[in-house]
DNA sequence: GCCAATCTACGAAGACTTTCGTTGACAAGT
DNA sequence: ACTTGTCAACGAAAGTCTTCGTAGATTGGC
């Protein structure tokens, strides 16, 4: 019951939502980075969406208005998940280790996520 | 030219690779979790993976043997990489503490993290 | 040598994704 | 009212992924 996975053109339109907040095919036509497709295409994208149920829409006006279904990190968690479950073997400490060494995370972050460590380490 | 993207059912070829070493499509076969896909669906799967390039294989036996052309962590990182871009727009530490908040980490793999963030702060 | 088992190779079917052209409804301006 | 522009809806095309049936080659046992 958790929603099913997006597919790429999905989760392009997912961020605008959850960016934007609630918006047009228009607005999230025009919200897109490096305009690849067309409107057309971001609409009929949009509208599978809806029949998948990732988005909702209100039809009030002729503009309908398209709002994401889940908050960002219940998407991004559930990626996640996949991708631990895929790739790792669920062991979720050794991908956050390969996302650690992969990429240059400065050092405000790296603090960030210490905070966090303890936070998980008192709710034991 | 890091090698494309592996998909699902791919993915699961590659970990029983890396699991076991260099294997022939009969071994790969038997040690697929829950046999869901016959065994000329996992042939075809491999001869299209060393089409792609995700593996490479040996004919002189008239079993080939095939082999993973990238290590578990070079695949690991850059699939990492890759949703941190599609979902996260990039913010690496952001997957990182999703990831965290996911699913429960023990202590032990804790403080492994740790360390590695001890190592990476010493890195400047 | 012959039969059965095992292997590779090929091709095609079905599902899913992404694409966009076209159509018809509606709106706004003149 | 007429024209122009914008919108949702539909359907079809192309690409990819996964599936497996079938065919042909090779090996091993009898």
């Amino acid at each position: 019951m958790a929603g099913q996975k997006p597919t790429d053109a999905e989760l392009k339109i997912l961020r605008v939502l959850w960016d934007r907040g609630p918006s047009t095919v228009r607005e999230v036509f025009d919200a897109l980075p490096d305009n690849d497709s067309g409107y057309t295409t971001v609409l009929k994208t949009m509208q599978i969406m809806t029949e998948k149920g990732l988005v909702t829409r209100d039809e009030s006006n002729r503009s309908h208005i398209y709002k994401a279904k889940h908050k960002a990190e219940q998407t991004q968690r559930s990626l996640v998940k996949d991708l631990a479950a895929r790739a790792f073997g669920g062991e979720t400490n050794k991908l956050v280790m390969q996302a650690l060494r992969a990429k240059k995370v400065s050092a405000a972050e790296l603090a960030e996520i210490r905070e966090l460590l303890d936070e998980l380490e008192e709710q034991k």
